[in-house]
RNA sequence: GCCGAAAUAGCUCAGUUGGCCAGAGCAGCUGAUUUGUAAUCAGCGGGUCGGGGGUUCGAAUCCCUCUUUCGGCUCCA
């Protein structure tokens, strides 16, 4: 018999041999049907697969993220075999399932895949799906891999069993399509009920820009129909809140094909609110010991040859422009390390200095190829929120944890609750890829893996993810929608201070080297406001709502009275306008709704005669009538309950 | 940069076997109306149909090319 352990620490005995479809039916009948595969020991495995030890258990199902995966990967397979017969002769790259879906790289040769096959491929998949293929795991050794893929003339597919160790390979068998396949599968495809091509574009075999380019196939799938409608809802959700559509709908930035690609231009509105982050930020920098400086836009060459940013990114860079006379060479600013190094130059340091925290708003340039460009969050010109804490190798840490305090700060001030974190340190089988010396990428790593243990930071490794100079501490956001983006960073950095020669004056009367912490909580301000648009759907916290207040007179009788409000208002710093226009009062408050401004008062005879005004909230409608020193209490209270 | 798709008024879009001076709504301007919690009415102006080249008696529509945008890939100090 075999002891096999349930995730609440039940144990239950079966015989050798049980599945876990077995052991979902001895539960219950209803859990039996919905299970699509089972962890075993950590590993995920067919739910048909015989057990012959003590193991601990999980049936999963699709409530857990690794059942999803198991049922999109079995997607993906039904996709290829549907691609299979409708396009005979196609070969077969990689077929992963991903966050939200599935993909399948395939080679069509000359067959262009395009939205109007989509259709197709869809009946295809569904007709394969309702023929409830089990998918069958079969064993095999390299050879006999090899010698089927050869057969089928897949190239991709011998590639990747050539990596593979004899002993290790499996493939998965249904229908009339085998695949080679680590698995794990569902039961069967009839689970797969609602399946919707998504898109196709171009992938570089192995993700190597030297290789071919197959096409990618997207497509997600889900076990019922009323999931795929709400999927597609949630997709609609999102081009709603698009920034790109919002920054043009609420005048807060553009982009002009006479200024250049990638070059945001910032509206009265994005300008207002982006100064008002950026005062937010000073604020508590100053209260935690930051200095503003200053510094230009370009640098000579020889600054970013001596930081390595110029070996490291050179080719990529807006290249160097040149004096006309004496030929000297001077880049656009690309990072503003340099230049803060040099600040720190300007003078002999001494440990009573430090630590030193040098921010400055610097703008950046960088020559993004003009494929990645994208709205506000990957453009060629960006300030950064940036900057450097020159410290003692022993205030490190404390430096670091004071960083992160800054972040949170953020976080909470912008309504983002839910985060995480990574800890991207270097790779290690490619150490050439970074500059500095093992000892101090120890050094740094080691006090990145500290920090966070000794904070309860519950980060993610990451492998290979470092910048070049030192590893880093990113913070992620999940937005309103669910969405990830990368925002804040904090890096620990050895090599700078030693490339630019830092030092400081000991208490030994010795001199030593400073370490550096770049960091940035916003990341940039482009980007930063363009999650932030997303995050609250143009609905900004009222705190930076370019407007907080529009006065709506029921009609000109009323303007005068209305402008006494707004004054009143200017005595509270609240931002408001008056929206004087000859329209009907339904027509201003549907304006001021759809501008997403915050607070309308409207105005007219009975406010006048009282001295009040008829408070209406974006979004929730009439509150009644306020004097204006309640509301002003009112919009008081709500932007404290944020900043506290 | 690479693969695929798209580009019509400030915005959203119609015009889809090539054929009357290219249309609508919103926005804008002018006037009437003096308005009470999500769109008052009327009139007017606005487009080299992304640029260039070609096919044709005739091109927004077909072909070539360039540009830009979108979805991915690669990259992201």
């Amino acid at each position: 018999m075999l002891n096999i352990t349930l995730p609440d620490n039940t144990v239950r005995q079966y015989v050798e041999g049980i599945t876990g479809h077995e052991i979902a039916l001895s539960i219950s009948e209803g859990l039996a049907r919905n299970v699509l595969a089972i962890q075993v020991n950590g590993e995920v495995w067919d739910s048909n697969r015989p057990l012959y030890a003590d193991a601990n258990i999980k049936l999963l199902t699709w409530n857990d993220t690794e059942g999803k995966a198991a049922f999109w990967h079995t997607s993906a397979h039904i996709m290829a075999e549907a691609i299979e017969l409708l396009y005979p002769g196609t070969k077969f790259g990689i077929g992963p399932n991903i966050e939200n879906g599935f993909y399948y790289d395939v080679d069509m040769g000359e067959r262009v895949l395009t939205e109007a096959d989509f259709k197709a491929l869809e009946d295809k998949m569904l007709e394969l799906s309702r023929e409830n293929q089990v998918l069958l795991r079969k064993e095999i050794s390299k050879q006999g891999a090899i010698d089927h893929f050869t057969a089928k003339g897949d190239e991709y597919k011998l590639e990747l069993i050539n990596e593979l160790t004899d002993g290790e390979i499996t493939l998965y068998e249904s229908g009339k399509f085998t695949d080679l396949c680590r698995g794990p599968h569902i039961p069967n495809t009839g689970f797969i009920k609602a399946i919707k091509v998504m898109s196709v574009a171009g992938a570089y075999w192995r993700g190597d820009i030297n290789r071919k380019q197959l096409t990618r196939v997207y497509g997600i799938t889900f076990p019922k129909q009323k999931d795929l409608t709400e999927y597609l809802i949630l997709l609609e959700e999102a081009k709603k809140r698009d920034h790109r559509k919002l920054g043009r709908e609420l005048e807060l930035f553009t982009f002009s094909q006479n200024v250049g690609l990638g070059l945001p231009l910032w509206l009265p509105k994005g300008t207002a609110i982006r100064e008002r982050l950026e005062a937010f930020l000073k604020k508590v920098q100053r209260n935690a010991g930051y200095v503003q400086v200053m510094t230009p836009h370009i640098g000579d060459v020889n600054l970013y040859k001596t930081s390595g940013h110029f070996q490291k990114y050179g080719q990529d860079s807006f290249q160097p422009i040149s004096t006309p006379i004496e030929g000297e060479q001077f880049m656009l600013k690309p990072m503003n390390c340099p230049h803060h190094c040099e600040i720190y130059k300007f003078k002999p340091r001494s440990y009573k200095d430090l630590p030193l925290r040098m921010a400055e708003f610097g703008t950046v340039y960088r020559y993004e190829q003009s494929g990645e460009l994208h709205g506000l969050t990957r453009v060629r010109g960006f300030t950064q929120d940036d900057a450097h804490i020159f410290c003692l190798p022993d205030q490190v840490k404390s430096e670091f944890v004071d960083v992160i305090k800054i972040v949170m700060i953020i976080f909470k001030a912008l309504d983002f609750k839910d985060f995480t974190a990574q800890i991207s340190l270097r790779d290690p089988n490619n150490k050439e890829k970074y500059i500095g010396t093992d000892e101090n990428w120890d050094k740094a790593e080691q006090a990145i893996l500290e920090v966070c243990k000794e904070n309860n930071i519950n980060a993610v490794i990451e492998y290979g993810e470092a910048a070049f100079y030192g590893p880093k501490l990113d913070f992620m956001v999940r937005d309103a929608i669910g969405r990830k983006w990368q925002l804040g960073t904090i890096q620990v950095d050895y090599n700078l201070p030693e490339r630019f020669e830092l030092e400081y004056i000991g208490n030994d009367n010795q001199k030593h080297r400073p370490v550096m912490i770049h960091r940035a909580p916003f990341g940039s301000m482009e980007r930063f406001v363009a999650v932030l648009i997303e995050h609250c759907a143009g609905k900004f916290p009222l705190w930076l709502a370019p407007e907080q207040v529009s006065i709506l007179p029921i009609s000109e009788k009323y303007e005068i009275y209305a402008k006494n409000v707004s004054l009143l208002l200017n005595n509270y710093d609240i931002r408001s306008k008056i929206d004087n226009r000859n329209e009907k009062t339904g027509k201003k408050i549907r304006d001021a709704e759809v501008e997403r401004i915050p607070y309308m008062l409207i105005v007219g005879e009975k406010e006048e005669a009282e001295g009040t005004i008829s408070v209406r909230k974006q979004g929730d409608g009439d509150l009644g009538s306020f004097s204006i020193e309640a509301f002003a209490a009112l919009i008081n209270d709500e932007i404290t309950k944020l900043m506290e």
